[in-house]
DNA sequence: ATACAAATGCGAATCATTTGCAGTTAGCAT
DNA sequence: ATGCTAACTGCAAATGATTCGCATTTGTAT
């Protein structure tokens, strides 16, 4: 994999975005305004078949979310009512997970960073 | 919400098929080749609505897949690399998800059915 | 320096999903 | 039963994120 420009210039707009980027987000976070969509999507495809980052798609929308891949990872928690998010700092599936590669010889990568659920407001309105 | 002969037609389909599916799968099962794509779409929103179905999205397919909520649920595990599914049929999250719904005031849906990893074949092949 | 595979830019193609609109129904009230 | 109306449907056209073809450029190994 070749270290060129634009693909330094998507790393840096990923790395400094502290959550996850669509690739529209990324083309208009580029201040040198060089950057390429198709550029931008192949560079994801290829940093993601290279491990180094996740792509996640949300339900309720129909543009793919990216982010680096980090040692540590938390999840997002998604209200499905208003759509607000909420950030947990850590991981609650680890051992569940391998509770999973136990059974069933998988290596689980816990790629679903979007968790959902009803926020404590939206189920007081209830 | 109207009962109409489509909305029937599509429950059916979902519940006799013991898989997630895809709108496009959902016409092709029509046996009356009645349903019409735009019908199943309109009707697979107001579901979800009703919190009848669930949707989820593989980030490897640009396709949707619909399958009905029912009270004791399974998981999708995908292949990463060669795509393959495999049926989990339980959910090893409950405990995961009362531990966040216990620390956030979130009531979890569990809406991430497919979860990924590398299976066995193609763990070894590296 | 040279060579060649890999990456890029542009526009055009894909294709699942949505939408507009005119015609049809379910289901409630009379 | 009958009428009414909002909800539903069918069709074709629009949408919009993502992909692709191809000619050109660039990174890097030799």
């Amino acid at each position: 994999m070749k270290q060129t420009k634009s693909r330094k210039a998507i790393l840096s707009i990923l790395r400094n975005a502290n959550h996850p980027l669509t690739a529209m987000e990324i083309l208009r976070l580029d201040e040198s305004s060089t950057l390429n969509l198709s550029t931008i999507y192949r560079a994801l495809i290829a940093f993601e078949a290279e491990g180094i980052i996740r792509k996640d798609i949300s339900v309720h929308s129909r543009d793919a979310l990216y982010s680096l891949k980090e040692e540590e990872h938390g999840h997002i928690i998604e209200c499905i009512k208003c759509h607000k998010h909420v950030e947990l700092d850590y991981c609650p599936f680890d051992e569940a997970n391998r509770d999973i590669e136990k059974k069933t010889g998988f290596a689980i990568e816990d790629e679903n960073h979007i968790i959902y659920g009803v926020c404590a407001d939206c189920r007081q309105e209830k």
